[in-house]
Order: C-alpha cells, then structure tokens, then sequence
DNA sequence: TGTACATCAGTGAACGCGCGTTCACTGATGTAC
DNA sequence: TGTACATCAGTGAACGCGCGTTCACTGATGTAC
C-alpha cells in the first residue's frame, strides 16, 4: 500500500506486430488508469510516468496523443459512458419507478465511491477553465454528462407520472438529489475526521425527502 | 482576466526593518492568495511563483514556511476561520432559528461562490493523503470545520427545540444539507454546461425540505 | 524463390523549462564599549 | 561621541530532478519484382 505507485509493472514488454501499433493506444490508456487508481492524483499521470507503467519510452506516446490532457480526456469520456451504463443497468432491473430512482442513485454513489479518483476527475476537474487557458476544443464530456443527467431526470419524471412522486419539477429537485449524491461521494473522501452516517441509509430517506416520493 | 497570473505586482520592494521580517510570513500568505484567486489552482502556488509574485528572491521563503505545502496549510487555516465566522455572524444577525438556520448555510453557500478555489482547496484537498505521503503533522484545519459544523447542527437543534422542525435527528440531517450544499457549491463551479436552477431560490426550498422546518 | 525496398513500431539521446533546495554572501542597522 | 562588532533581512548563483518535446535512428516485417 505504502508504494504502489513506485513499483510499476515489470514491464518486458514486447513491440506490437506490424499493423497492430494501435493497440498501444489501449495500453496506455489503461496505464493511466492505473496510476489514476493507485495515485489518486490526476497530477500523478504524466505523460513519462504513464509510459514507465506500461514499459514504452516518452515519445511513443506522442504517436497516439497530442499532449498529457487527451490521455485525461479519453479517461474521463470512458468512465462516464460506464457510469452511464451502470445507472441505466441499475434503472431497468427495478420494478417499479421508485424503485429505478433509488437503484439509478445508489449506482452513481457506489460509482463515486468504487472510483474516488476518477469520480474527481470527472466532477471536480474544471473543463471550461483548461479550455479557456489552453484553447483545446471540448471534448464530448459534457453530452456524456448530460445523458446521465436526462436519464435521472426522466427516472424521476416517471414517478411522478406514476403518481409516486408529488414533485411539481422534476428537473429542479434532481439537481437536488445530485448536489446531495455528489456531497456523498465527495466530502467524506476527503474529509476522514468525521464520523458520517451509514450511506445507503442516508442517501435512501433523502431520496425519499428530496424526490418528494409518496410510496416507502 | 487573460494573464493576470502572469503578471506580478511590479515589486519594487523594500526589505523590512530590521526586527520587522516576520512581516514577510504575512506577505507570503497574502502573495498565495492572489495567486490562488487568479489562476484557480492549487498547483499554482509554487514557492518560486509566491516569490516572484511579492517581489523576493525563493529562499527568502525558507526563513518563514518549512516547505510550499506549509504556505497552503496556512491559507486554508484562514479562510476556514473566515467561514466560521461569516456563519456565525450570518446565524447571530437572524431573527429565530429557522432563519438562523437558512442565513447560516447562505453564508457557507456565498462563501463557496466567492472564493471558489480557496473552497476547493479546503473541501476537495485530500488531507489525510498528504499526510499518508509525507508523514507531515495535521494541521488544526480539522477541529476548525469541526467547529462550522458543530455549529450547523446546533442551529438545526435550536430549531428542533423551537417545534419549528420535525427532525429526529439533527446530526443526519445537517450532514444532508451539507451534502446538498457542497454539491451546490461545487458542481456549477465544475460543469459550466448546464443551466442549473437558481441558487438562492434552491437551496432555501431545500434547506426547509432536508431540515424538515414547519415554518416557511 | 530470392532479394531489394518501404513501412511500421517503436528507441535513445538530447534540449530547455520550472521546480525545490543548498550555500556562501551582502549590506544595512542596532548594540557594546 | 566614535568605532568595532554582531545580528538581521534578505540575495544570487548553483545543484539535481522530472517534465514535455524534438529528432535522428533502428530493427523487424511485409511487399514488389
């Protein structure tokens, strides 16, 4: 535990065969999150530091991506299409509208919770001010945010067309539920001196409180 | 607004009286400041940077803070006693509990707006990491937002003690609106690309919700 | 079937940069005698 | 009152480090003839 980040794989690494570089694309992407994961410092992926884990040198990065950030980038779009997945998995297995509202947050959580580094990554990292400082176009994070959000909007949508909700803003209070998910997940990852209520429990009866859901 | 990092003060700068160099130590923080405020990132305010910024040589630095981090700690120190006391002069200027209870969680909320990095670097710093890592001491910034905390959850007693609110537990749900708050504070600052609902009009309804107030 | 060539998947040395940190120093000012 | 000295508030040059990035290259492998 105490120098995961240190000890990168071994890493005799064989050269792709012809025509199949692009696999290293892969590599790299995965050494990233690796380093993303044991570090939990998006700082911590550099662009030597990710071509040491993978055991390539520096510059056969540069085949594959621009600059450091694009490497980021690629991260953060791939781990909101999971997150994506793992609410609409989450949604459609429940019976019934409640239900779904409860299950699609709860899979968001445990997404924050299972991935604290990349949740910070997606969700504290300021896109539009390294945007605006190093003009690099947006990627497609933000529609990839937005369908999860449209997803828990339409979650909640459904229960008050189904009459389990009372909520007159369906748009309104899910932001609600998300500033609260999001202080969840975030606050107690970074503050460990307090002794915070069970999760689930808590994250339930607000949802409940929150979603102004009738049926519990 | 485009290089006013890149511009320090001009610095024409005298050296302190002698007997007066601890006036340097509150120049260093003030220079952190600025920094911290204009370019948004912690990572900004390197030793070098704060030098440059207030017009001394590096090792000037050395005299005062044992290493950069230090300089940090100082300035979250600060600003989590600021905090403190815009809520509790924000809860002492209210007219019962029940306000006292919305001005205060206002004041946490304009504060988190204000100074957006200096709330980052707060509440999304990762404390104990830091530690783990370099085995330096604590700093008092624990007890301090212990302290802003304990004092939420005694503006919500107050209002349970007043019948204006039904809640059964006034820990649990002081750590909610936490939550909410921080998601409040912290996702529009992040994600630039959604139209989120009006805060002031937000958090209100919701602090009446999550507080279970009987008053409104 | 053999050979020349082009292509591909990287390597390795080198660069300039900003960083934290060290160390010997400088020059002004107070203090002792 | 004058002078030697100690102290204080910094300076300035230098170091090693990891970083992103460049450039010429290498060596294996497929392809054309």
């Amino acid at each position: 535990m105490t120098d995961m980040a240190a000890r990168p794989t071994p890493a005799r690494r064989s050269r792709n065969p012809r025509g199949q570089g692009h696999h290293l694309r892969d590599e790299i992407i995965a050494g990233a999150n690796t380093i993303l994961e044991h570090t939990g410092d998006e700082h911590a992926v550099t662009l030597r530091a990710v071509a040491r884990q993978i055991g390539i040198t520096a510059p056969s990065i540069f085949t594959h991506f621009a600059d450091p950030p694009a490497i980021i980038d690629v991260v953060v779009t791939q781990h909101l299409a999971i997150l994506a997945t793992r609410i609409d998995t989450a949604a459609h297995a429940a019976a019934d509208p409640p239900a779904a509202l409860h299950t699609a947050w709860a899979a968001y959580v445990d997404f924050g919770r299972a991935r604290p580094a990349h949740y910070r990554v997606i969700f504290e990292r300021r896109y539009l001010a390294a945007w605006e400082d190093q003009q690099r176009p947006m990627t497609e994070t933000a529609p990839l945010g937005a369908a999860s959000v449209e997803m828990m909007v339409g979650l909640l949508q459904a229960c008050i067309d189904n009459h389990t909700s009372t909520s007159t803003d369906a748009f309104a209070d899910s932001v609600a539920i998300w500033y609260y998910a999001h202080g969840l997940v975030a606050l107690p990852a970074t503050i460990t001196s307090i002794a915070w209520p069970d999760t689930h429990i808590h994250l339930a009866t607000t949802i409940d409180n929150l979603a102004h859901l009738t049926t519990t």
